[in-house]
RNA sequence: GCCGGGGUGGUGAAAUCGGUAUACACAGGGGACUUAAAAUCCCCCGGGAGCAUUCCCAUGCGGGUUCGAGUCCCGCCCCCGGCACCA
């Protein structure tokens, strides 16, 4: 017997009951078993959060809501949807916040799970509660140390004394990535450069591959292109240029006997006119005149302190110093002049340049500064060998001048031919070189995973055996970092000294821990084997669900997270373990939220908080309101009082379908309304699945516009549709409904995603637009597949056509079936006002 | 500077194999129902001219191609994001 209430919609009471009730039967997770025999698997991944100590923020809820109405509809279509989550929770950013608030993050961090899982049950996400991940369990990073060991193993993993980013206000050693601007990207601190002793994984190994898999993936356009960037592959040629003893008296005798460069540009070594060292290089005191020395030492510590920093600053212009000492140009055979300059990189390349001041616009800057010669060696049409160059000539074209045998080859014959007889004399060869770097991954803090190595006096560094992980973060009152520039580890000595696993004797462990990003390299992995303790991943289970079929997330990660999990992989599927070298199917990015034009800050005080809103509307009303506000890959802006669109549209789809009095009539769906409905379906259908979720839930509307016009009353066969078609977004009303429709059991069991019937969406009568010189004069209903001389005669019956056409000719009839007729004329036309 | 993405009503946005520009929604105005409110329903809502059938103009700016351009081409301007002395 229903009471009045009872049929009033109600969405808190509503969606409490069915979230309890997805918990209660297990509609959302898989048993083992299950995953086991999954048969149309369609794994749904969405990256995972950071636990914040704020709760889930609206760009959480709106990518999971995004992710979640795609695992949903999949779902509907008949696939067996695995969609976990789980919590990224080690990291700088937890550890300052626990330093901040004065709380060890080992009790901050279970209080915020717990607040995010509350948070992600309550918006009614599909996930798999029982596959989740916590990146600081013991239980999952022994793994994150497994992974590490296998990488060491493989001699992927080494340790080597670099200039690295130091961040004086974190006191940790950044990644190259985590630099913006010479900054830190947590803090915003200016970067210094220290010189310490890191574990770095090769990723460099890989450049070639993870640049050249690109194209064979499904991934946002914007994210490979991205990715592309990164890496930066530059074809090219390592020249050495033998170095003189003519430049007097040095220090040491041994000095090197070549410099190697990189050079893109090989054509242009006739106008090296001078070379050009980082001053970190090591080979500067080798080469610096004793007379040069002071000036070279005191030029290198003033770089060394303002390193990184503002070295990026654009604007700047170059300094250098002369060394004294020389080289000699292998093509020319005259010795030229060997300054350090801080525009020259370590890190790239070999960290020395040949200076071609014709034709590349910073050598210029610098030549002009320190009055060296600019000597033409590529002339373009219309230039020779002394046309005087005002600015660098960069351009690949034209022909070379000045270059001995090499003139009048294009540049490209002459790269080639050059290199060719450098090689033969083993000067040179061919090269390429990445803007990628290798990934450094030891952090000198606390909050991470400690790096499963002990250094042994007599060993060196040596893997803690498998068997002895997790090596177990310790409880540590005092996790402050300092100046040291070693980890709060490195002051827990009944910590870090153990036995060495290999010969027994005394030894320390590592006391780094590891980078965040090497947790999120692989919790992909991990979600579908939580069930198994005694390995990261089982095969069979990672055999049926891997590779991710759709993964979504933000752009933000496009260089960082997406790189090092295609790495991780790839290195994983070369050791035999995985079976595919590319994670993600298909990857696609989100947009971002932003609020009444402004971007969200705590700053500005404008961040929307989602719990009242939630309170207030229901997660179907939030969820169906953020999905509406763009298309989703490419964002939205949140304007306060929109979400009644959306809240009004799920009451009015309620009140179809639970009229307030009387029950829902049956029979067949009006002949008028039939088209609609199918146009519907397919319209929807087509734009979930596109992830155009906001054209999608327009239709939606329209249809029900149209179903409820001038207040008719729908009959079942109208609106059931209806609930199927909202229920990815709106999941909990459409349970509901779909429940009092006479269902039993979830609308999300069976594949209830509805039938588009292309016979039912055919319209007998359309309309067809007449247009007379392109201009459009009126319209007129014609039958569905009309030829060109019916919808001809039609439109000359339409009144104001017909006014248009008078006393003309016409010339030219184009004719688009159903839609549009263009009658172009010759006349008077023209004059009708 | 280089590489992406984008400029359409009062607002969020539709429409991109060239084919009725402004769907859907918010805000605004008017009306029905109601004791009232909420909810629901109906009508109007880019600019200009006109009593009106209707006509002209409008998708950042200037050209072009085409029967027809928001969509394609050429040249600019502006906004957002990323990269940035990478040899």
């Amino acid at each position: 017997m229903s009471t009045r209430s009872d049929r009033t919609y109600d969405p808190i009471a509503i969606e409490r009951e069915w979230q309890a009730r997805w918990d209660r039967e297990g509609t959302n997770s898989f048993t083992l078993d299950e995953l086991r025999t999954a048969e149309r698997p369609f794994y749904n991944l969405m990256m995972f959060p950071y636990p914040s100590a704020e709760g889930l923020h609206v760009g959480n809820i709106y990518a999971f809501t995004g992710a979640d109405v795609h695992g949903r509809f999949r779902r509907m279509q008949g696939r067996d949807v695995f969609q976990p989550i789980g919590f990224d929770a080690f990291g700088i950013h937890s550890e300052n916040f626990a330093l901040k608030a004065e709380v060890h993050p080992m009790d901050l961090i279970p209080a915020n799970v717990a607040n995010f899982t509350r948070q992600l049950r309550r918006m009614g996400g599909m996930f798999d509660w029982g596959h989740t991940v916590d990146t600081t369990a013991p239980e999952y990073y022994k793994w994150t140390q497994w992974l590490f060991l296998q990488f060491f193993r493989h001699g992927l993993a080494e340790q080597k004394e670099a200039p690295v980013n130091w961040c004086p206000s974190d006191m940790t050693v950044l990644a190259n990535e985590q630099v913006v601007v010479g900054a830190c990207e947590r803090c915003g601190t200016p970067v210094e450069q220290r010189f310490i002793r890191q574990w770095f994984l090769r990723i460099t190994e890989y450049a070639d591959r993870l640049l050249d898999n690109l194209p064979g993936i499904d991934w946002s356009d914007t994210t490979r292109k991205a990715q592309r960037a990164w890496i930066r592959r530059s074809r090219g040629a390592e020249i050495r240029f033998p170095t003189t003893g003519a430049a007097g008296e040095r220090a040491n005798g041994d000095h090197p006997a070549a410099i190697p460069v990189f050079t893109t540009r090989p054509d242009t070594i006739f106008g090296a006119t001078y070379m050009v060292l980082a001053p970190e290089h090591p080979m500067v005191d080798a080469v610096t005149a004793n007379a040069a020395r002071e000036e070279v030492d005191a030029y290198r510590a003033r770089t060394r302190a303002m390193d990184l920093v503002a070295r990026q600053k654009i604007e700047k212009h170059k300094t250098g110093v002369f060394t004294g000492g020389y080289c000699v140009n292998p093509a020319t055979g005259a010795p030229i002049p060997v300054w350090i300059a801080d525009y020259v990189l370590m890190a790239y390349g070999t960290g020395a340049v040949m200076a071609v001041p014709g034709h590349d616009e910073r050598d210029f800057d610098f030549a002009t500064a320190y009055g060296l010669p600019i000597v033409r060696v590529v002339a373009d049409e219309g230039e020779d060998a002394d046309t005087p160059l005002a600015i660098a000539y960069e351009y690949p074209q034209g022909t070379l001048v000045n270059s001995g045998r090499y003139d009048g080859l294009s540049p490209e014959e002459a790269q080639r031919a050059i290199v060719e007889d450098l090689a033969a004399e083993g000067m040179a060869e061919n090269r390429v070189s990445h803007r990628l770097h290798d990934w450094c991954i030891s952090r000198q803090r606390y909050w991470g995973p400690p790096i499963p190595i002990i250094h042994c006096e007599g060993c060196g560094p040596v893997a803690v055996p498998e068997e002895d992980l997790p090596v177990v973060l310790p409880r540590v009152e005092d996790f402050r970092p300092d100046e040291s520039g070693v980890s709060p580890l490195a002051r827990v000595r009944d910590w870090y000294e153990v036995a060495c696993p290999s010969c027994g004797r005394g030894a320390t462990r590592e006391t780094d821990v590891s980078d965040t990003f090497l947790d999120s390299a692989w919790y992909f992995l991990r979600y579908p084997s939580t069930d198994f303790p005694d390995r990261p991943f089982d095969d069979e289970v990672t055999r049926r669900w891997l590779p991710v079929d759709t993964y979504i997330g933000g752009n933000e990660h496009a260089v960082l997270h997406l790189l090092y999990a295609r790495f991780v992989a790839m290195a994983l599927h070369d050791m035999g373990r995985l079976d595919f070298e590319e994670p993600f199917t298909r990857f696609r990015a989100h947009g971002l939220i932003i609020r009444e034009g402004a971007k969200m800050s705590k700053s500005k005080g404008n961040v929307i908080i989602p719990d009242p809103i939630i309170e207030r509307y229901g997660a179907d009303t939030f969820r169906l309101y953020l999905m509406f506000l763009g298309p989703f890959m490419a964002g939205g802006d949140y304007r306060d009082r929109g979400i009644s669109g959306p809240h009004g549209f799920l009451h009015r789809l309620w009140e179809s379908v639970v009229p307030r009095d009387g029950e829902l009539a049956g029979g067949p769906p009006d002949p008028e309304l039939e088209p609609r409905l199918h146009r519907t379906i397919k319209r929807v259908t087509e734009q979930v699945r596109a992830l155009r979720y906001n054209t999608g839930i327009a239709a939606m509307m329209e249809y029900l516009n149209a179903v409820r016009a001038g207040g008719r009353t729908p009959v079942r066969a109208e609106v059931e549709p209806l609930v199927r078609l909202v229920a990815p977004f709106a999941p909990h009303i459409a349970e509901e409904l779909w429940r009092r429709l006479g269902n039993g059991g979830s609308i999300f069991d069976g594949a209830n995603w509805p039938e588009f019937d292309p016979e039912k969406a055919a319209e007998r009568q359309v309309r067809v637009a007449v247009q007379v010189n392109g201009k459009v004069r009126g319209t007129v209903s014609a039958p569905r597949g009309a030829d060109r001389e019916a919808v001809v005669a039609l439109a000359r019956a339409e009144a104001n056509v017909a006014r248009h056409l008078e006393g003309t000719e016409i010339r030219k009839i184009i004719h688009v079936p159903d839609r549009l007729l263009n009658l172009v004329v010759a006349g008077k036309a023209a004059r009708i006002r």
